[in-house]
DNA sequence: AAAGAAGCTTGATGTAGATCAAGTGATAGC
DNA sequence: GCTATCACTTGATCTACATCAAGCTTCTTT
């Protein structure tokens, strides 16, 4: 019932059954059709999802109504508007469902709590951030010293099953171009 | 004599004389030129610097030879290749210093040790990591979102102080643009 | 004070990628 | 199984910004 996330948690930490049964207690199971939300921009997002099935996009929209795709989760990943999680300040961001998911939903209540119970997930949460940041870092540096061309050559190599499963425009978004910038990029490759 | 490091630590955490102290042993002091390096890119980045006085910055350089400033870092700032710092992979980045600076540094042993003897700094560190992610966050809707001259006039709004201290193709490369660029659009403005 | 380096501006030209517009093919949900 | 929405492609045009090149000014260092 919960293999991926023990799978997951112990990809980053060591955790015995009893401290997962804790963690277990606390989740909040969540099934939604494609294209429903998780996260609407000024809520407060006081929680981390994990996907067990489907898929996941959290975007921004700016002020000439344009869509941004921040992220994009498919199953065994973490999605959240972290900031607004770690800050308590009201989301940024906007989550969807992209396929219809399965989601094992984490709110931040218990994860204080959680966290006191089960020192260990300290570590946990300190990976799952640094990571974040990481990851946004590294996006920094793409969009920086990479041609449209190159960061859609980089997520065949890193991310081949988004090309399966994610449609295009969002693809063309999250690699900050648009779609038909992307298929004219597909045509030539 | 570290007043500064003080006020910056207080507008984040309470901490009493005592505390303090015991972070002040641990810091290294240091003076260095203007365009001296602090961190060159493939050392380890086992510091976090506090900026007592002067300017600083840090810069990757891409594959066609081309730097890009990530951080510009003021007094009262911190600068680091926090990801190299947070894990131990080789630095992605370069750190010099704009102006002739003094640093008080934090070497990584010290920060682990200091944690256990003085509890709240954990508290510190999750800030200072936060608000680090926050700013790359907003750094990319930024890019994202906004037009070159929008850059600019947010960053006037911003960082006014910026203009007085740092040479502007600096600034043009923080912001994302060629110099040639920025010296156009600081002509109309 | 002089010489060199660093910083800034201006003009001419080039180009990656956006925008606009239209048409075709695929899917989901009733 | 039908219908509407969604997804993708292709062509024509436009534009923000980069690149290249040159000259001027202002600092830094000796």
């Amino acid at each position: 019932m919960y293999d991926l996330l023990r799978k997951n948690l112990e990809e980053k930490i060591k955790i015995s059954d009893e401290e997962f049964l804790k963690v277990v207690r606390n989740i909040r199971r969540s099934t939604l059709k494609r294209k429903k939300d998780l996260l609407r921009k000024g809520d407060h997002c006081d929680f981390v999802a994990f996907v067990e099935k489907g898929s996941l996009r959290s975007y921004s929209i700016d002020e000439r109504e344009t869509e941004h795709v921040i992220q994009i989760a498919l199953e065994n990943n973490w999605i959240s508007d972290l900031r607004s999680f770690i800050t308590g300040d009201p989301a940024q961001l906007y989550i969807e469902t992209i396929e219809s998911s399965e989601l094992l939903i984490l709110p931040r209540n218990s994860v204080n709590q959680l966290l006191d119970e089960v020192p260990i997930l300290e570590k946990f949460f300190r990976i799952l951030y640094s990571n974040a940041y990481v990851a946004t870092v590294d996006r920094i540096q793409h969009n920086i010293s990479l041609s449209a061309t190159e960061r859609y050559e980089q997520l065949i190599k890193n991310h081949p099953d988004y090309l399966q499963r994610v449609p295009l425009h969002y693809i063309a978004s999250y690699l900050g171009m648009t779609p038909e910038n992307l298929s004219r990029i597909r045509k030539q490759g």
